[in-house]
DNA sequence: GTTGAGCGTT
């Protein structure tokens, strides 16, 4: 079948967009997406009932009606807003009155941009970004001795729309996918207990990344789609909406027709919950009671504890114990020591590169040598400064934390 | 086979 395009429009009286269908005759809602960020679905008015109806979708894919797509003009969908009473309304105005969007509050920021092929210039990103909108800056990050490209560099646009519409999309740059992503340095550390991305148990190998996003777009916008090379059966989900995500924990859902499951995802490094495990498997008495659960007050009264070769003295017992209770964990301690706690940031599934990669080496991280962060020794005489000290080293070893 | 890459000499 010749390529076909099908008309579609944000509103029913607004100038429509041709989106091009396969070959099939279908049309992928991520198609639909890629111009219409954020879009669940179509629908059309029916020339026949006069009434508004729904295009099938089926796992991504958008089928015609009976007698084809036709000349119609097609509604794009967007998930409901349940706070907001008039739905109608469209994204960028919900984002623009809505006080509860605080993300990114309209002021653009520099994009990191992963994955770039090495051949990739300057000139390269203005040329393919300046598609979108106007490029106020565009970078490529480059070793400074040889002067080779790292495989990724940074690009700010002028306008915060332009920005948002980047970032919902992958991006074939001279011949590679690459994803652009708000930067570690970006990414405030407002409410990074919310997660918005989900893990995906159980996938088969068959499911490609551009699957589980088609897929998951019908709860909501889809923001990253993460499945670790090589197969692993499990994947990530973002969403823009950490409802969306949290209301999909705990359910079986069908993908290809696999069953697969989907649950909270974890912290990607090193979290609070981890450590704390971690910790509970020290010395005899110390995790399981003391530490381990949030009931154990009494247990750790026995004064000044001396638990195997460690000495705690009370104020470390209540920092640890504060860091429990607090919704930030252990973070809420790196705070509390002036340490920025960027959170990592996860990655899109780039298929992996097919050229030499840079030293993906610790060169930049000074590799805390045990992962066991506090109490490795160091903290005998210093009183409690080697607490800080080992504590914080650990946690700076890697991209921190709370990754999403 | 159920928890993930890579982040900026200013």
């Amino acid at each position: 079948m010749a390529e076909m395009y099908i008309r579609v429009a944000e509103e029913e009286n607004e100038e429509p967009m041709e989106i091009p269908s396969e070959d099939d005759g279908t049309v992928l809602l991520s198609t639909v997406a890629a111009q219409f960020p954020g879009a669940c679905g179509l629908r059309y008015r029916s020339p026949i009932s006069q009434c508004m109806r729904g295009v099938r979708l089926v796992e991504g894919v958008l089928h015609p009606p009976e007698n084809g797509w036709g000349n119609l003009v097609y509604v794009v969908n967007y998930p409901k807003e349940p706070a907001l009473p008039d739905n109608k309304r469209k994204m960028d105005e919900i984002d623009a009155s809505s006080a509860k969007i605080k993300r990114g509050d309209q002021k653009t920021s520099d994009l990191i941009v992963l994955g770039l092929p090495w051949k990739t210039t300057e000139q390269d990103l203005k040329d393919y970004f300046g598609a979108f909108g106007e490029v106020i800056m565009a970078q490529v990050k480059r070793d400074v001795k040889t002067g080779n490209s790292k495989g990724f560099g940074f690009v700010r646009f002028a306008d915060w729309e332009t920005q948002n519409k980047v970032i919902n999309q992958r991006h074939m740059i001279d011949g590679r996918w690459c994803d652009c992503k708000l930067p570690n340095s970006k990414q405030g550390p407002d409410e990074p207990m919310r997660s918005r991305k989900v893990f995906v148990g159980r996938c088969t190998e068959d499911m490609t990344t551009d699957d589980l996003r088609q897929f998951f777009m019908q709860y909501g916008e889809v923001t990253d789609v993460f499945i670790p090379k090589p197969f692993r059966a499990f994947a990530f989900v973002t969403f823009a909406d950490d409802q969306v995500a949290s209301s999909l924990c705990g359910e079986d859902l069908i993908i290809k027709g696999v069953s697969v499951h989907i649950s909270n995802a974890e912290p990607k490094h090193s979290n609070s919950r981890q450590m704390m495990d971690r910790v509970g498997r020290f010395g005899n008495g110390f995790g399981g009671q003391g530490f381990g659960g949030g009931s154990s007050s009494r247990s750790s009264s026995s004064s000044l504890g001396n638990f195997g070769n460690f000495n705690l003295n009370p104020a470390m017992m209540a920092a640890a114990q504060a860091a429990l209770q607090s919704s930030w964990g252990m973070m809420g301690m790196l705070a509390q020591q002036g340490q920025s706690a960027t959170s990592g940031s996860s990655t899109s599934a780039s298929s992996s590169r097919d050229q030499p990669q840079y030293s993906s080496g610790n060169s930049n991280y000074n590799s805390s040598s045990a992962a066991l962060g506090w109490g490795t020794g160091s903290n005998s005489g210093t009183g409690g400064s080697g607490f800080n000290s080992s504590f914080g080293s650990s946690m700076e070893s890697k991209s921190s934390g709370w990754g999403m």
